[in-house]
DNA sequence: AGTATTCATGTAAACGCTTCCAAAAATTTG
DNA sequence: CAAATTTTTGGAAGCGTTTACATGAATACT
């Protein structure tokens, strides 16, 4: 083993520097309790012979892995990429590597790889989309092993989380699109066993409420975030005898297979219906028209998820709960003001 | 720490099971060694303590990490997500963790993160896209370091890489928009550092020579894989006083750029103008039209890497080449016969 | 049956570092 | 200037494994 042979150590590093493996420790981790001149002088030899510490042992004799893990369900949308853009940023300044699993929608393996890396592989988790982290959150909690939940808010549990504001976003888009003159909105939903999924339910209510818009049950799918839901929700709205002017889905890859049943109609977007997404995912503005939604600010979370580890970590002691960053709302092309069927309103206002 | 104190080790589950730890090593191992009855006592103590072998341990006393570097430079398109979702299942399946680095198109990232890695702290590394590989391919055949470059042909160095066949593939597109009656195509090259561009472009070339078909140093634009020049490229094709009916542009972001910019201009796509793209990212067939593209199978390519770096792992000196996956196109939407300037076709020819 | 071979198990010595404790050196104090 | 105090340094004892090597048990062979 050449890799073995020619590593260079402490030890090497030490005794070229004339001082003993102990102190170059002491530098290695900054300890105060070295003479300014003996650290110069180690650095410099460190530079000199090119030593690296070794991970493993690191680890080994101090208990720290320097290593945080992070569980995503999948890689494909972008969605979770902008937020790991966000964690990896914080995690390369704070000098922590990062342990990247994938779930792949697999729920049980999730409580697989938590189990694992709690035992030690890594010293804090972020969890994005969990499943059914009730699975483990207990476990966690109760070892006192640091960790946040991103985009999720329980059904219950109390623990540190990073999520946004997604009954004050499905609120203002819906407001938004009262504002353009739709009155008759079809909203597809999340998966209801997920809060962000209920919360967007719940502010598109309210915002109907507060418009004094009667809230037909025929209006709202019951969605689960996956494509499919998308056009089959859509066709449910267009297939009606007054199909809705606008569509609202509860995230934009849905929305976008909205699109795609609405064009399949053979009408237009938005001069027939106006479609708004959630999430602002980066294809959202590359599709045509370009997807009016809500935006979270996912990069940000992620950003703020490796932060409250970071205070975990460092006070575990603290109480830490849920964060809601503000969603913003962002205009593209896929909603416009009712025109064409301005007309038919008395008809409308006759059906309800 | 309670972490630490009731972490179960192989000596706790060594005197449990009333052997000694070395036994226990040796189950964990997979040892044939060991009478089968002792080894299922073994593991059914380690189940029943629930034990899980710590890593750090192993790796510093074994000299493997289990864990498999990977070097990115981002994770925005899907496009990587693809290879990623393919590595991922391999080292899934093989037992090996995952570290994930981005450099977020900082080159200078990339050589730091190798020569720390390198260091012991991974088995062994992937490197997607490298940026300038010539920098760190040196020290890591010297050191014998086990990697693999993916989508990624060398400027003249021979090592281990995962690539499609780029030139066969921009062919056979280029063929493809010849058949359909083009005969004035645009191509928007990448980034003629990278051998891929090189080569895509040098199809385009050959398949436009193969069909008699004049080459216009006008229809070509120089680009870089990066959004804006496909749409600047676009821009410059259809100012032209004989703006080319096809546009063929080196990926897919490239292409959706130059999308917008033909419908900027008023014309549709694909009576008008057929684009085609390269790679088949995710959000080519989301689009509208859908994008007609060639396809690189990412995700075989990322199990191919992963396949390709454990083979070097196991067989060290095995030589290790240049392994080329099979482009296809796809036919979406974005392409269509040449028809309504049929009548100007005279035209055209008079100016060639 | 007695010896030669396997096979199964136990044990010590790393692996490269952190951390604690004690010793040595430098500094302050009376 | 010696004693007390503080700062700096050295070295031992782990951390939880793997891996030789040694030993003991079981099996095969003559």
């Amino acid at each position: 083993m050449n890799k073995r042979r020619d590593r260079v150590t402490i030890v090497d590093v030490a005794a070229e520097a004339g001082v003993s493996f102990g102190t170059v420790s002491r530098v290695i981790n900054n300890d105060v309790h070295v003479k300014p001149q003996t650290r110069e002088r180690v650095l410099e030899t460190m530079r000199r012979l090119n030593f690296v510490a070794n991970r493993q042992a690191r680890s080994l004799a101090g208990g720290r892995t320097n290593t945080i893990g992070l569980l995503v369900p999948d890689l494909g949308t972008g969605y979770i990429g902008e937020i790991i853009r966000g964690i990896d940023t914080e995690l390369g300044d704070a000098g922590y590597d990062l342990m990247l699993y994938t779930t792949h929608r697999a729920a049980t393996k999730e409580a697989g790889y938590v189990s694992n890396l709690v035992q030690g592989m890594v010293d804090g988790l972020i969890l994005v989309l969990p499943r059914n982290p009730s699975d483990y959150i207990g476990i966690m909690t109760q070892r006192k092993f640091p960790f946040v939940l991103v985009d999720h808010q329980g059904t219950g549990e109390d623990c540190p989380a990073i999520g946004s504001t997604n009954w004050q976003g499905a609120f203002n888009a819906t407001n938004y699109l009262v504002k353009l003159g739709h009155k008759r909105i079809g909203f597809i939903t999340g998966w209801l066993d997920l809060g962000a999924a209920v919360d967007r339910l719940e502010g598109f209510k309210a915002a109907l409420r507060t418009n004094k818009i009667p809230l037909l049950p025929d209006l709202i799918y019951e969605g689960t975030f996956a494509q499919l839901d998308g056009y089959t929700g859509a066709l449910r709205f267009l297939d009606m005898k007054k199909p809705p002017t606008a569509i609202f889905a509860s995230n934009d890859v849905m929305a976008m297979a909205a699109m795609d049943a609405v064009r399949e109609k053979g009408l237009r977007i938005p001069e027939d219906i106006s479609i708004m997404g959630f999430d602002d995912i980066p294809q959202a503005s590359l599709m045509r028209p370009s997807l009016t939604t809500v935006r979270q600010p996912l990069e940000q979370m992620g950003r703020i998820a490796a932060q409250v580890l970071f205070d975990i970590l460092k006070n575990p002691d603290h109480k830490h709960n849920r964060i809601e960053l503000p969603t913003e709302i962002i205009l593209r092309e896929s909603t416009a003001t009712l025109r064409k069927l301005q007309e038919e309103e008395p008809d409308l206002i006759r059906f309800h």
